[in-house]
DNA sequence: GCCAACGTTGGC
DNA sequence: GCCAACGTTGGC
């Protein structure tokens, strides 16, 4: 089971969007490296949300993958702004995953934190202008997030 | 809104 | 394959 972080702006699409709906569709990553590790998911493996380009940029929230390898539809759309014409159904150029909503953090680890407790090599997020909108989480750095939310109320 | 840090495109 | 120009991301 691997842990991954993916980044989504809140007024497009937040924790609360996922939650409501319980399950959605990845779909609008056009970035190489961001799909080639949509393409390592695997169902069962977990995810932190987290929500960029706001006030508060952290982690608000955990989700599950549940359907791996999916073609996202956006690209075969031309009236979407992910409309890839030169993917074909055939062979699809985009592909991506369907989450499951697990919980949202009663206080969201803010950017802020991460920075204080980890390092470039422990999380690609805290590296200076990292844009990757997908990333992989190594599980030590995972289990150390998922004890912070834990005892968030304890520590601050 | 600014701007650093990327990624992508396209001429050559 | 190089690289300048351009576009995007995302923190601040």
């Amino acid at each position: 089971m691997n842990y991954w972080l993916m980044k989504s702006e809140p007024e497009a699409y937040s924790i609360v969007d996922l939650q409501q709906q319980s399950q959605t569709i990845w779909d609008g990553v056009r970035n190489y490296q961001a799909r080639n590790f949509l393409r390592q998911m695997e169902e069962g493996d977990l995810a932190f949300f987290y929500h960029s380009n706001t006030n508060f940029p952290g982690i608000a929230g955990l989700m599950r993958v549940v359907k791996k390898d999916i073609a996202d539809p956006s690209q075969f759309e031309p009236e979407s702004k992910y409309y890839d014409p030169k993917s074909t159904s055939e062979s699809p150029r985009w592909q991506t995953v369907v989450v499951e909503f697990i919980e949202t953090f009663s206080n969201p680890i803010l950017l802020s934190i991460l920075k204080e407790k980890f390092s470039d090599e422990d999380l690609m997020l805290v590296r200076q202008g990292n844009r990757l909108s997908v990333m992989p989480v190594p599980e030590a750095v995972a289990l150390k997030i998922l004890a912070m939310k834990s005892h968030s109320l304890n520590n601050s």
